[in-house]
Formats: C-alpha cells, structure tokens, sequence
DNA sequence: AACCCCAGCAACCGCATTTAA
DNA sequence: GTTAAATGCGGTTGCTGGGGT
C-alpha cells in the first residue's frame, strides 16, 4: 500500500468511534461556544477531536445540547403526543420532536421502537394460540385514537409552506381536524365540558360500514372499545372481530393499557356523538356514567396495541 | 453466583437535502 | 448551472444495566 490509498487508510484508521470520553466532550464544547453549533468536519481539520463531522454534529445535538432533558423518562403527556404526531406524520422524527421541548429525534425514534416491540410482545403473548382467524382479525383493526390535545404547542417553524400551514392562530388541534379524513369532529354535549380537540380515529367504523351507504351507526357499535367488554354479541360484528374484540376482557390483554383495570372497563361510557351524524341521529351512548376524554386518555394511556395493524383502505379505494 | 433476556439508549451508517464554492 | 462538502434524517446495530431464573 502506498501513495494516496496508504494516507486514505491512515486517515480512516485515525478515526475516533464509539462511545464519547469527557474529554471529548469538553473539546466539542469549547468549539460550539466559539463558533456555535455548525462546522463540525472543521474540528477534525483542525486536530482538536479525531471525530468525523457527522459524528460530532450527532453527539451535540443528542447529548451536549444544553435544554435537552437527558436521562427523564417520557411523560405521558409526551407519550401521546408522539403517538398521535406519529399517527399524523408517521416516522418523521425530528418533525415529531420540534413538538416536545428538550427531546431530539433519537429519542422520540427510541420511544417509538422500544413501544413498538412492547407492544408486539403483548400482542404475541396475549394471542390465542388456537386461532389463525383471530390473528387475521387483528389486522383488520385500526386503532381509535382518542387525543386530548389541547396542550401541545405547535413549534415555531422558520420555513416550508407546509409547516406554515399550522399558524399561530390555529391550534394543532384544529389542524389534525382538518388533515385527517379519519377524524370525526367531538361535538360538545350539553353540560359537559369537552375538549374542543377531541377526536378519534373514525377508522374503527370502516371496518363494519361503508359510510355512504350505511350513514348511521347503530348505537352500540360506534363505541369506542373501552367499552367492548360490555358488548353484545348479536351485533352484526364479524364473527372474528367479536373474539377479538373480547379478548379486550383478558387480564393479560389489559396490560396493554397500563394500570387500567377490567372493572374500569367494564364500567366505563363515553357520550360520544360524532358530528358528522348528528346529536339527534340516535347515536348517543343510553345509561352512560359520563367520563371526561382527558380522563380516560389518563387511564389508558398509550392505546395502541393496534399499531402494527395494517391500515384500512381509504374511503376512496372503497369499491 | 452465573447466566439469560430484555429494555433503553447511544452511536453508526447510508441516503437525501441543503449550502457553498 | 454544476459539483462537492456539509448537514440532516431515519433505520439499524451494539452495548449496558437491571431483573428474573
């Protein structure tokens, strides 16, 4: 080996990888004060650290950033922020973390992962083994998401039309209103004070009607599965969506969502009367103890053992 | 005590996009 | 306008510590 492949060599062999050292981390420091947060190869040029650009650039902006909250646990504020960002966004990381002060990409992305495989543990383990047709009912699933997303602060966007688009004058809420097809506006009902912002994945109706056809949800149907262990098997459900749908009923299965109890669910109503069929179209939950969706978003935190279900088609690939 | 499993995390890699020359 | 370098992003990997057996 010789000439310029011999110094090639030599320059790859010098680079520094791995975990940072404290050292490491002071040099990287002292640059970002004189020169601020950019010119990363320039420390490598210069000798101070025998770390690539990138490498550095990574180590600041996940680890030495002063605002970030290192080592702290996602709250469950944070929690369905990135679910419902991710329901939004998808797997747009850094988009996803401009929402949540003091958090960086990775650790959204890890959040995420780390949810990911719990969840399909759960799903495995909970899974009964018998049934084939069970799993295949599982996909058929998508998850109704109920948000209470009044506090999440839009970032503050430099650029890009698309960004723009969420205003200081329009809450994020109101922008995931009017950017999902799926979204069924909460109406507020009388003497109840409701979120503005609540919604839920109307998706979960779609698995039984074509919404052109059918406008009206028959009354127990449109519930949200916190309350499917009081549901009744006559109900025109496919056969294998009502097994699964018991299975909402299983000890194990409720692990999924925390330390909600079985009893809770067996208890728990929610008036909810989608507007787009309107308070009078019958659809309103009867005999129902009144929860607050903020309250219930607390009690079942992260509800999304439905993730890895694949989605529906879209209205518009209904045939 | 030794081993295994797993969750959480840090860091790397490859590719895409942006910026500067 | 072109090209190379710098930066940004998302997927993935590998390490580590804690808990269970």
């Amino acid at each position: 080996m010789e000439g310029k492949s011999r110094m090639i060599y030599d320059e790859m062999e010098e680079i520094q990888k791995g975990p940072w050292k404290e050292e490491e981390d002071r040099v990287l420091m002292n640059h970002v004060k004189k020169y601020g947060p950019r010119d990363w190869s320039s420390i490598r040029s210069k000798g101070l650290l025998q770390r690539t650009g990138k490498s550095c650039r990574l180590r600041w902006v996940n680890k030495l950033r002063p605002d970030l909250k290192n080592g702290v646990k996602f709250t469950a504020e944070e929690e369905r922020t990135v679910i419902d960002l991710q329901a939004q966004f998808g797997n747009k990381w850094a988009r996803i973390a401009t929402y949540l002060a003091g958090r960086t990409d990775n650790d959204v992305k890890n959040f995420w992962s780390s949810r990911q495989k719990r969840l399909a543990r759960i799903l495995q383990t909970s899974a009964p083994s018998s049934s084939r047709s069970h799993k295949s009912s599982i996909k058929e699933f998508q998850a109704p998401v109920f948000h209470d997303v009044t506090s999440v602060e839009a970032p503050k966007f430099s650029s890009s039309t698309e960004e723009a688009s969420v205003t200081k004058s329009q809450s994020y809420s109101s922008s995931r209103i009017r950017d999902t097809e799926k979204t069924i506006k909460m109406e507020p009902l009388p003497d109840i004070t409701y979120p503005s912002s609540l919604y839920y994945d109307s998706s979960l109706f779609q698995l039984y009607y074509d919404l052109e056809k059918k406008p009206f949800l028959e009354p127990q149907l449109h519930l949200p599965f916190y309350q499917i262990p009081q549901f009744q098997p006559d109900l025109s459900v496919p056969v294998e969506s009502q097994e699964f749908v018991s299975r909402f009923g299983d000890p194990t299965f409720l692990d999924v969502f925390g330390h909600a109890s079985g009893s809770m669910l067996g208890t728990a109503k929610l008036p909810i009367v989608p507007s787009c069929f309107g308070p009078t179209s019958g659809s309103q939950v009867s005999g129902s103890a009144k929860i607050m969706p903020d309250t219930f978003v607390e009690d079942f935190p992260p509800m999304d053992m439905f993730d890895q279900i694949e989605p529906l088609p879209s209205p518009s690939e209904w045939s």
